[in-house]
RNA sequence: GGGCACGUAGAUCAGCGGAAGAUCGCUGCUUUCGCAAAGCAGAGGUCGGGGGUUCAAAUCCCCCCGUGUCCA
């Protein structure tokens, strides 16, 4: 980057000087005299016991100092977003406080909520996991103060030069910080496509602050300036607190009373843990994270499992609610939210704990097994085994290692090998290609007006064509719904032809007709939208919101929606909870959503800027994911449920008519499924479902109340009977048995024991059991053969002492040319088809007798 | 989203190519005033589902389904 580009005017003005660090050779401005840059590593805390603002803060008041500062400077104060970055659908968390703003703010597409603004973000950073509670200044969750600013061409609001004013006014002024003391070190920054300068603030070695530019796009290796430039600046409220109190670490500093009461009962490190931890824990919950083996739920899961971890160290030591409680209501004097949402993040935590406890003992006896059975075969466990119980059982080593009786050495690289064993992972797969994908179209094509917006009722409907490519037909105006939102296409005619598909694309509305469309641009054409089908989606629609809203309502505000799907015969609901439905759950589920069917409820759509709808509703909005554009369409079912949507809906709640749930399923940890239908669909299914019961009632002969119990007799016989058959065939066989015994053609006695050889019609099955029948009393050899499908079978079983079954078999294997195997005392071969099986037997019985001679 | 482990009797699991097992629980009998317990006998399994390999599959291979876990 071109030196220029920090040499501003504010320094110039100001005196300050370029220096080169003779650490880290980087350059830096500074009123002070520095050798170094005021940053680790080239130079160390020097403000530890020597404070360097004007009086010590806690968290609170730094943070009240730093916002009020910016607002004194004419920005605007903002709410914190979610730490669960809902508006996005590239991350899971939000990592900085520029994050609230992209993608729309950032580029352009949306003017920011206020400019310039101020906002302390809280923000989740799990890479410096291994760091926390060890380093002295590692958190899981940091609070990103920040004041940002976007500057259009026709409106400049500020940009470097004021940035860096309004910094050093903070740290200088508002603080009270030694202005000689404070550095700021010449940076390049660049990420996601966009680059440019930034400074890096330090003081007494410590880095405070971040000033990012956002200004150019790189094109190769050029540099094309960005239309929008942006000042993200991202200070640690916690190192800011820490530097005005100068204590050895930061935790003492963010975390002060509660730490040290931890620390009663635990080593520091361990106590900052659990206390950054809490802090995470309680912001993520509150957000609506629900732990699960996969997604954000994984994060959530490992914050918790790692605090447990500590916590059993101590047995009867403090435990996890009640730390996450006692750190929620000190979290709530600023953020209200966290202390709200106090007792569902308690039922997640406790449901949690327990999936844990028995995931633990699960654990522990699989590893005192294998050890055992590894001891059986003379063998030990090594630091490999550690390795996959750590894996695929979720046992920490040194779990591992107490549970075990000869514990191998803990690997020193334990975790770095457990990352090796996840690098040979295959990359993610797209999808398949989606089917045909919307033609392009110029720009001078008007954007489709959207009509079924505004009344999701009307079905007729006039438009002009402004184009047509192959069987897609863009109008001006239309009312008929593309697939979107988890919604299908609405199908109807346009004039006599059959519109098959309906799609978006960019600000056009796409209908597929069968064939190529036969349109002229310019010509009209009348809309015909399926009526029956578009009734039956929006009380499909509708039912989504209504039934998420009950969800929320029985099961707790953690249950947001994570996927849907309305088609005219069925519709389903994802949403996040941490265990299956309970059958009680679901009666008061489906009591909700049918008593606000009852209630009549105004359902109102409209569009609302997103900035207010926001501000009004909370991110609770976003129940469908991410969704674009400055204005929001929202769906509010009045004093019940509100979310953002594009969706056709009814316009009272009455219209839904009924809803049935059909199914629930825990489709993965941490998320369930609910099936269902409403409306006439909702009718249909029942009227169905009692034709199949009434139905299945009739074949078995009794009345439909009676089913369950017509079912359980029903098994009771089957089961019966096929006792019965087991039985028949065993009188069979031994009646058999007998015969064979009794025939001097079939026996002969060597000694005191006797060979069976005959030819019988059974199935490999009856093979067996016939020969163990025959030998019953000891001292018997049988030779049983059997013909099936052209292909001989040779059964040899053995209860006569010295004689092995295996090696009559292999003695008479050559004379038709069989295969096959076994054991001393049971053994079979199947001969090649024509083969001769009389000779097999022959030789068999030739065998034996040798081997009875012996 | 990907990797790994695991699905066998009501429960917990063993068996990991050759004739389905152990322990607890259950039923009956013996003993006991009763309980606890002991002894004996017995019932209970399409070895998660579907394909394949093999003379032979709970066991090996593939695909599903389910559970758990690690990682992004």
């Amino acid at each position: 980057m071109d030196a220029a580009e920090y040499d501003l005017p504010y320094f110039r003005r100001n005196g300050f000087r370029r220096r080169t660090c003779a650490g880290c050779g980087s350059a830096f401005w500074t009123l002070g005299d520095h050798e170094r840059c005021q940053e680790a590593p080239c130079q160390e805390y020097t403000f530890l016991g020597r404070p360097i603002f004007g009086k010590p803060y806690e968290l609170r008041a730094m943070r009240e100092a730093f916002l009020s500062h910016f607002e004194r400077e004419g920005h605007t104060r903002l709410r914190r977003y979610p730490t669960v970055a809902r508006w996005r659908n590239d991350v899971f968390f939000t990592q900085a406080s520029i994050y609230d703003f992209q993608p729309w703010v950032t580029s352009g597409a949306l003017p920011p909520p206020a400019n310039p603004l101020t906002i302390s973000q809280p923000v989740l950073r799990f890479i410096d996991l291994e760091e926390v509670g060890r380093s002295g200044r590692h958190f899981t969750l940091f609070e990103m103060m920040a004041h940002h600013a976007f500057n259009r061409p026709d409106h400049e609001v500020y940009f470097k030069d004021r940035t860096v004013e309004l910094c050093h006014g903070l740290l200088a002024g508002t603080l009270g910080a030694d202005p000689r003391g404070i550095t700021y070190k010449e940076e390049v920054w660049e990420g996601g496509g966009n680059l440019g300068p930034s400074l890096s603030v330090g003081i007494a070695g410590l880095e405070v602050a971040t000033l990012v530019f956002m200004e150019y796009v790189r094109d190769g290796d050029a540099l094309r300036p960005m239309p929008l430039t942006v000042v993200d600046t991202g200070y640690g409220l916690e190192r800011l607190t820490w530097a005005s109190q100068g204590t050895r670490t930061a935790y003492e500093a963010v975390f002060g009373r509660e730490l040290e009461e931890l620390r009663r009962s635990f080593p520091p490190h361990e106590a900052a843990v659990l206390i950054d931890h809490a802090r995470a824990l309680n912001f993520l919950l509150t957000d609506g994270v629900v732990p699960s083996n996969s997604k954000a739920g994984y994060f959530a899961r490992l914050l918790l499992r790692r605090s447990l971890r500590i916590l059993s160290k101590v047995p009867g030591g403090p435990e996890l609610p009640s730390i996450l409680e006692r750190t929620a209501r000190e979290i709530a004097r600023d953020f209200p939210e966290v202390g709200e949402h106090r007792d569902d993040v308690r039922k997640v935590v406790e449901a949690e704990i327990e999936k844990y406890g028995e995931a633990l003992e699960r654990a522990r006896q699989t590893i005192r097994r294998t050890e055992e059975r590894l001891r059986a075969d003379g063998r030990t466990v090594t630091g490999d085994d550690l390795l996959v119980w750590y894996d695929s059982l979720g046992v920490p080593p040194e779990v591992a290692v107490e549970e075990l009786k000869s514990p191998p050495a803990i690997p020193d690289d334990f975790y770095t090998r457990v990352a090796a064993r996840h690098e040979a992972e295959k990359p993610t797969v797209d999808e398949e290609a989606p089917e045909t994908p919307l033609p392009e179209l110029p720009t001078t094509v008007p954007p489709t007006e959207v009509l079924y917006y505004l009344d999701p009722y009307t079905v007729s409907f006039e438009g002009r064509v402004v184009a047509t490519i192959g069987p897609y037909v863009v109008l001006d105006r239309t009312f008929f719904y593309p697939t979107g939102g988890g919604q299908v296409a609405d199908r109807g005619h346009l004039d006599d032809l059959e519109v098959v598909d309906v799609a978006r694309r960019g600000p056009w509305i796409f209908h597929k007709v069968e064939g190529a469309a036969p349109f002229a641009p310019g010509a009209k054409v009348r809309g015909r939208i399926d009526p029956v089908r578009r009734t039956q989606l929006m009380q499909h629609h509708t039912a989504t919101h209504l039934l998420n809203g009950a969800l929320r309502e029985v099961l707790g505000p953690h249950v947001w929606q994570t996927g849907a799907y309305k088609a005219p015969d069925v519709a389903r609901i994802d949403v996040t909870h941490y265990r299956g439905l309970s059958a009680e759950e679901l009666r008061r589920v489906d009591r909700t959503v049918n008593g606000i069917v009852r209630e009549n409820r105004p359902v109102k759509s409209y569009f609302e800027n997103r900035s207010e709808a926001e501000r009004r509703f909370g991110f609770t909005l976003y129940q469908g994911g991410a969704v674009p554009g400055k204005e929001l369409r929202i769906v509010e079912i009045e004093g019940f449920d509100v979310e953002a949507c594009g969706g056709t809906h009814c316009t009272h709640t009455s219209e839904v008519g009924a809803v049935s749930l059909l199914d629930v399923e825990r489709i993965q940890d941490g998320v369930v499924r609910l099936t269902f239908a409403s409306g006439d669909r909702a009718l249909e299914l029942r009227e169905e479902h009692e034709a199949i019961l009434k139905e299945a009632a009739r074949r078995l002969g009794v009345a439909v109340v009676e089913l369950p119990a017509g079912i359980d007799r029903l098994l009771a016989e089957v089961a019966a009977g096929r006792r019965t058959a087991k039985t028949l065939r065993q009188g069979d066989l031994e009646a058999t048995a007998e015969a064979l015994l009794g025939d001097p053609a079939r026996t002969e006695t060597v000694g005191a024991s006797t060979i069976v050889a005959a030819n019988v019609e059974l199935d490999r099955g009856g093979l067996m059991e016939l020969s163990r029948l025959l030998g019953r009393v000891p001292g018997r050899v049988a030779i049983l053969a059997a013909e099936r499908d052209g292909k001989g079978t040779l059964f040899v079983g053995s209860t006569a002492p010295g004689v092995s079954a295996l090696e009559v078999l292999e003695a008479a294997k050559g004379a038709f040319n069989g295969k096959g195997g076994g054991n001393p005392s049971a053994a079979t071969a199947v001969g090649e088809p024509g083969a001769p099986l009389a000779a097999a037997v022959g030789a068999a019985r030739t065998a034996a007798r040798a081997a009875l001679a012996r």
